[in-house]
DNA sequence: TGTACATCAGTGAACGCGCGTTCACTGATGTAC
DNA sequence: TGTACATCAGTGAACGCGCGTTCACTGATGTAC
C-alpha cells in the first residue's frame, strides 16, 4: 500500500473536523466542499471516497460534533459544581466569540431542524448523550431531573448565546450571558428538589 | 403613470412578506432572489428597482419580521395573563410545526449572529421593541424585569422551539416544549418580585 | 385635439461565479509468477 | 531477483445548475406644446 495503514480514517477525520469547524463559523448551507477540502488539506475530488454526499457529511458531522462535546465532559468533577463549571463556560463570553470551537446547537440548531431525517436523527441521539453525561454529574449532588427538564434548561443556553451573537449591543449581550447562567443555576437547582 | 398611486409600495411589501415567509422556512442561505420573487408574483429582475442587494434586504426583512411580531402582541390583554398566552401559544406544537409563519428568532437567530453589521442592527432594534411590549404587559400586574431578565426567558423560548424542531423524537419534543413554557413562566413570576 | 416625448415598474435574457458531484488519471506500493 | 499487474487514496478538470446581479427593452400612462 501507498500509504500507512489508518491513512484513510485519519483523513476522515480531518475532513470532519474541518467540516465542523466551517459549518459552525459559516453555516452548513454558508459552507462549500471545496473551501472544506482545502481545510483538510485535500482537493475536492477527494471527498467522495470519504462521504456519499454532503447530506451525509452534515449528519456525521453533526453527530461527530455531540460526541466530542459529550467527551469533553468527562474532564468535569462529579457533582453540582461540575455543571456549574459547564454552564459557566457556556454563556461566557469567550464561546459566545468563537463559535467555530464552540458548541454545534449554539452555532447550528435553527439550520439542524431543515436539515434531512438523517441528521435529525444524529443530533438526536447525540444530544441524548450529552444530556445523560449532565444528568449524571447532578445526580451524584442528589438532584433528578427529567430529560425534558434538562433540555429546557440547555434551550435557555443555547437561545442565549445565539442571542449573544446577534445582538449590536456588546454589553446588552454580556449582561444577558450572566443573567442567563444565575437561571439556569436557579432552575436546576429548584427544579431538581420540586420535581425530579 | 402606469400604476396605481402607492403600487411600488404594495409591491415592495409583497416581497417583503415573502421573503419573511421564505427565509423562515428554507433559511436565508437556502432562499433564492428568483424564488422569493416568484412568490410575490414578480420575476427576478424587478427585486433590484426594491432592494439594492439582497444583503440590503435581509435586513429589512428581520426588520419588518420582528415589526410585525411586535404589532402581534397589541391583540394580547395586559397583566400577567396576556403574557402567558404569549408564551403558551409560542411554546406550541402549531408554533413548532410552523416555521415560515412563525417567530423569525426562532426560524433565523444562528443565521442572524453570521449576518451582515446591519442585520444586527435591525434585529436589535426590533428585539427591543419586542421586548418593550412584552414588558408593558407584565409591568401592570406589578411586575418588573430587566431587559437581561426577560431576553433570557425568551432565549429559552426560542432555545426550546429549536430544539422541537431539531429533534427527532417527536414525544420529547413536545414534553420539551410544555416544560419550557412552565419554566419560562416561573422564572417570570418569581423574578420580578426579588430582583426587578 | 393631436402628436412627440418622458416616465418608470416590471420583463426576461444574460453575466460570471461557485455549488455538489463525477470521472479519467496518477503514482507509490503490494502481490503473482 | 525481476517483471507484469492489481490496488487505491488522492488529483484536478469538467459536468450541469442555480446563485446574485445587470441591463436593454416593453408598454401603459402622463406631460408639453
Amino acid at each position: 500500500m501507498r500509504y500507512a495503514k489508518g491513512h484513510k480514517e485519519e483523513t476522515r477525520r480531518r475532513i470532519l473536523d474541518a467540516a465542523g469547524r466551517r459549518f459552525k463559523k459559516d453555516g452548513i448551507d454558508g459552507t462549500g466542499i471545496t473551501a472544506l477540502m482545502v481545510d483538510a488539506g485535500l482537493t475536492n475530488g477527494a471527498f467522495y471516497a470519504h462521504f456519499s454526499s454532503k447530506d451525509d457529511l452534515v449528519a456525521r458531522a453533526v453527530a461527530d460534533q455531540l460526541k466530542t462535546q459529550r467527551d469533553g465532559l468527562d474532564a468535569l468533577p462529579f457533582g453540582r459544581d461540575g455543571v456549574e463549571q459547564f454552564v459557566r463556560h457556556y454563556l461566557s463570553a469567550e464561546h459566545r466569540d468563537n463559535p467555530a470551537l464552540g458548541c454545534p446547537s449554539a452555532a447550528l440548531l435553527d439550520e439542524i431542524g431543515r436539515c434531512t431525517d438523517d441528521t435529525k436523527q444524529a443530533y438526536t441521539e447525540g444530544l441524548a448523550a450529552v444530556m445523560d453525561a449532565i444528568g449524571a454529574r447532578l445526580s451524584t449532588d442528589g438532584s433528578q431531573l427529567s430529560r425534558p427538564a434538562m433540555l429546557a434548561v440547555f434551550a435557555m443556553m443555547v437561545g442565549a448565546v445565539q442571542l449573544s451573537r446577534a445582538l449590536a449591543d456588546r454589553s446588552l449581550a454580556g449582561e444577558l450571558l450572566e443573567r442567563a447562567a444565575a437561571d439556569a443555576l436557579r432552575l436546576l437547582d429548584n427544579t431538581g428538589a420540586e420535581e425530579g
